[in-house]
RNA sequence: CGGGGUGUGGCGCAGUUGGUAGCGUGCGUGGUUUGGGACCAUGAGGCCGUGAGUUCGAGUCUCACCACUCCGACCA
């Protein structure tokens, strides 16, 4: 049990992580259930988060050259079934539109469970030289699966997202922006939401209906599951056949361009709330912390304490600072309970003592600490403070990862570290789906990915016992 | 889709052998408080998931349905 826990409404995480989980969500004001199974209501202050993730991300799309554009929310039904692979991964999930007011669809639609083949069609009416190429679109939008277990931010029915997809003359361009791409999502990640990842490329078994290959960042939550935090598919030319997509390349011969799409979620706030969350609430970090600093005035009836509050606000926002007051009359101790449960990272009272010294106090949600800063100091010790906060969560996530990874040479090496410890591991794999599978039969776990980073734990596939030169990382997933 | 659980003020729950609904919290108002979830007073808020049935009488018993939730199979 952890000593530290202010807050008895949470359920300690360490006995029911599930359960912490759901409570964080709803006490933390992030979440509302609706009257529709896994359809979830975004509250302000979630939205707030999705908002600054969206920000730094749209950021990053455009300065490397992608535009924003919106597709229809509807496919028909003969657009879906073109490429037969993207079909059968979706048909068993997608939602169908069948009636018009009271008129029965001639065809019926389909509510988009991800937009390939609208963009596919689009594609192929405005796509005819090598000089429209090529084409980097995301759309910011929901799209729709009918998922049969469902919970808030990892698994919902509807969910918000933005979907990439492009259009390149060559394969070698294509496979580029897939690489690229997966490089953004690592470094919104790592350097805004404290999340370390482990890059690499999917099995064929798990990799997207219809790609060539699917490429993921996965990280590793408190618990030690993986949350798969952003995919990037190649898809060849595969699509554009299936759509009869050509353009006059160069020497005015007919060609297939090649195509990318990617993908990241809300699903990632599920990610920020288990990677940094304690039994207190969320932890949220800094970059993208929808208040930054909460002001709190203590014994504000007091003359003049209310007066010096707003001028740190004033101060903090001015310096570009995400600050905010709270001047309701709940007591202190409520405050700083509640603002703990939100996850903000910093939280400076001022009262008559401080006033008397010219100073404010300081604490860090992170670790607890109390900072005296004498005012003039302000905005450059906050500054500093959020910068540490933000590097010490990411150092904290990152030795949750690297401690609860290991390598191991047999299944029976596997079945132990899980039974132990939990976390990823490590081994070599022959490529067969096969073994994959009785990995999963076996131990319980699946192929997060196929790191980037390869190390060489050993010579023959821990199953089948064949040579093998892949290291898998395996896990068990969100 | 298979197995389990739960449906009673906003939230969390109690409700005895059937007798006409209560507690905690939250909310409103007035006041005292204010450096770790303050206190007093007072007030509002219920088709007891839905529909049938048994009964003089059902939150309670019977049946059916619905919803939510947890665990499996499938997935960002």
């Amino acid at each position: 049990m952890a000593k530290d826990k202010n807050v008895e409404q949470i359920t300690d995480m360490d006995v029911d992580f599930g359960q912490w989980f759901t409570d964080i969500v709803t006490k933390a004001e992030l979440i509302d259930y609706s009257g529709v199974k896994g359809f979830f209501i975004l509250r302000p202050y979630a939205y707030a988060l999705w908002e600054n993730i969206q920000t730094v991300l749209d950021k990053m799309f455009k300065d490397s050259g992608h535009e924003n554009i919106s597709m229809p929310l509807l496919i028909p039904e003969n657009l879906l079934q073109k490429e037969k692979d993207h079909v059968e991964g979706f048909a068993p999930e997608v939602a169908w539109v069948t009636h018009g007011g009271s008129e029965e669809l001639a065809e019926r639609l389909c509510i988009r469970p991800t937009s390939e083949v609208l963009f596919c069609e689009h594609w192929k009416n405005i796509v005819n030289s090598w000089r429209d190429l090529p084409l980097l679109y995301n759309q910011w939008c929901s799209v729709l699966r009918w998922e049969k277990s469902t919970r808030p931010f990892l698994r919902g029915r509807e969910f918000l997202w933005q979907e990439g997809h492009t259009l390149h003359a060559t394969a070698e361009e294509a496979e580029t922006e897939t690489q690229n791409m997966l490089d953004i999502y690592a470094e919104l990640c790592e350097n805004y939401l404290a999340m370390p990842v482990v890059k690499g490329r999917k099995t064929d078994k798990e990799k997207f209906a219809g790609a060539e290959a699917t490429y993921a960042i996965e990280c590793m939550m408190h618990d030690k599951k993986a949350l798969q935090s952003g995919t990037t598919h190649y898809f060849g030319d595969g699509f554009a056949k299936a759509f009869e997509i050509q353009f006059s390349d160069k020497n005015n011969k007919l060609a297939y361009p090649h195509q990318t799409s990617w993908g990241l979620s809300t699903r990632l706030i599920g990610g920020i709330i288990m990677t940094h969350g304690d039994n207190n609430g969320l932890n949220l970090p800094p970059k993208v912390a929808p208040i930054q600093a909460i002001v709190l005035p203590i014994a504000a009836h007091k003359p003049g304490v209310i007066e010096a509050a707003d001028e740190l606000v004033k101060r903090l926002k001015d310096n570009g600072v995400r600050a905010k007051i709270d001047k309701s009359d709940q007591s202190p101790g409520w405050k700083f309970a509640q603002y703990e449960m939100k996850g903000v990272p910093l939280r400076i009272e001022i009262g008559p003592k401080d006033i008397e010294n010219n100073q404010c106090v300081a604490v860090r949600r992170d670790n607890g600490e109390k900072i005296s800063i004498s005012l003039p100091d302000l905005e450059s010790k906050v500054n500093e403070l959020l910068d540490d906060i933000q590097k010490s969560l990411y150092a904290r996530a990152k030795e949750n990862l690297v401690s609860n990874t290991r390598n191991a040479a047999t299944l029976d090496e596997v079945k132990t570290i899980l039974n132990r410890h939990g976390g990823f591991i490590n081994t070599m794999w022959c490529g067969s789906e096969e073994c994959e599978l009785k990995m999963r039969e076996e131990a319980g776990v699946t192929s997060r990915c196929i790191p980037f980073e390869q190390t060489r734990t050993g010579d023959v596939c821990p199953i089948c016992e064949k040579p093998a030169d892949t290291m898998v990382v395996w896990g068990v997933a969100y």
